[in-house]
DNA sequence: TCAAAAGTGTTAGATTTACACCCATGA
DNA sequence: TCATGGGTGTAAATCTAACACTTTTGA
């Protein structure tokens, strides 16, 4: 180490993960109770510390693979959270991340192993420390990043009727939007594909199912919602 | 210290300020080439660490006060940036920002004694690290920033001609834009002010003076450029 | 047969863009 | 007097928002 560092101190590094999901029509995260002190019983986002040897993007993957037991999922930093006092216990700066997930994908049995669970984004409870922030700080950029990149699709199954879709924009934006009008917009992206297949849970009639093909938005590339 | 966090590492967290100044028509950052190693001679952003009793936008505001002289700068979070070996030689974090300075109000000599120096944003040569990257992304979160809130005027004098205002968007963006359509957007925000001064310094003519009414702009606020 | 969700076009209004000439002044 | 930057309005095109009825089918 040269003279340069030798002088500074160290701080703890941690990354807490908003794991936004859809269910219910409802834009959803989740917390749970925390297992451990300081702060043993409140609510709170899950999060980990970060090792010498990982990068924070690391860090946040890893946390979010022991979690979820998923790979690959879709995740943003949201930015680094550093009042002196914002851990009780010790000086921590955390780096938080969001992360979209389809909900049928979490095996549930492994959600409540880690004792977390699905709560509507208009239904946080007080949080831990400045989770609370996180989570609406989290909920802007994401509202952001949606109106131009396709990462709704993250939030849903591989195949998606158009009522699901809408259904999503509304609560992620918290308002509703028109039907035909929303159509419209979709039928202009042909990145967003009809198939022949019918979903029948929602309706006697059946509603089409449509799916997201990656590699035609790649070439055309013009998303806008 | 409770068990909970005896277990972890802790690691160096450090700031870098990416300080945006609008002069000769251009957008420019201050860079400097490193007087210390690693990296001794690089051209690199002005930093430093983060310390245990500050939190990381306090230890963000000394660094820039430090190096500017000036307090209560517009100021952003960039975000973390984390790669293992972004340092070369120690695991350092480092949390970047963005500050906007009016170039004028920065006194020359003190910007010579620290060796940083005005370049234009299509000039930066390669940086020490990844500031490049910091510095990218500082950009494209400024750009968005400037659409929808009033910042612009941190860039300019507190009195400037329509035409440095435009010519300030248009570098930022990257794109002219037309004079005439931009001049409707100004007259149609009331916080804007036109006041009886006149600029004489780059036309014959004269360019009347504008100013930016804060307290009118939080009362009417409906900003959009 | 009827309740419930799926599906479908048109129009008015608002917003955005393109575009060209006269003005005032100092050199 | 002329070169330079300052200042101004209109019209076409595009985009956005509002709006209502028919279809299908299982219960």
């Amino acid at each position: 180490m040269t003279a340069y560092y030798r002088e500074h101190q160290k701080l703890f590094v941690s990354v807490d993960c908003i794991i936004f999901g859809f269910e219910e029509n409802k834009l959803k995260v989740l917390i749970g109770k925390r297992q451990m002190n300081p702060g043993r019983g409140e609510w709170s986002l899950y999060g980990g510390f970060v090792a010498a040897d990982e990068s924070i993007d690391e860090a946040a993957n890893r946390v979010l693979f022991h979690l979820t037991g998923l790979r690959n999922l879709y995740m943003k930093q949201v930015g680094a959270f550093g009042s002196v006092d914002r851990d009780p216990g010790e000086r921590v700066i955390s780096v938080a991340y969001y992360a979209l997930i389809n909900v049928k994908d979490y095996d549930d049995k492994l959600r409540k192993e880690h004792g977390v669970q699905w709560v509507s984004i208009n239904e946080i409870p007080p949080l831990y420390s400045d989770h609370n922030e996180m989570i609406m700080e989290a909920l802007r950029l994401m509202r952001q990043k949606i109106k131009t990149e396709p990462i709704s699709f993250r939030l849903l199954p591989s195949l998606f009727t158009l009522t699901q879709l809408q259904r999503l924009y509304e609560a992620v934006n918290g308002e509703e939007v028109d039907k035909r009008n929303f159509r419209k917009r979709i039928k202009d992206m042909d990145f967003i594909e009809k198939t022949e297949l019918i979903d029948k849970s929602s309706s006697k009639r059946g509603a089409y199912l449509y799916r997201f093909n990656k590699k035609a938005y790649n070439e055309s590339n013009n998303f806008k919602l």
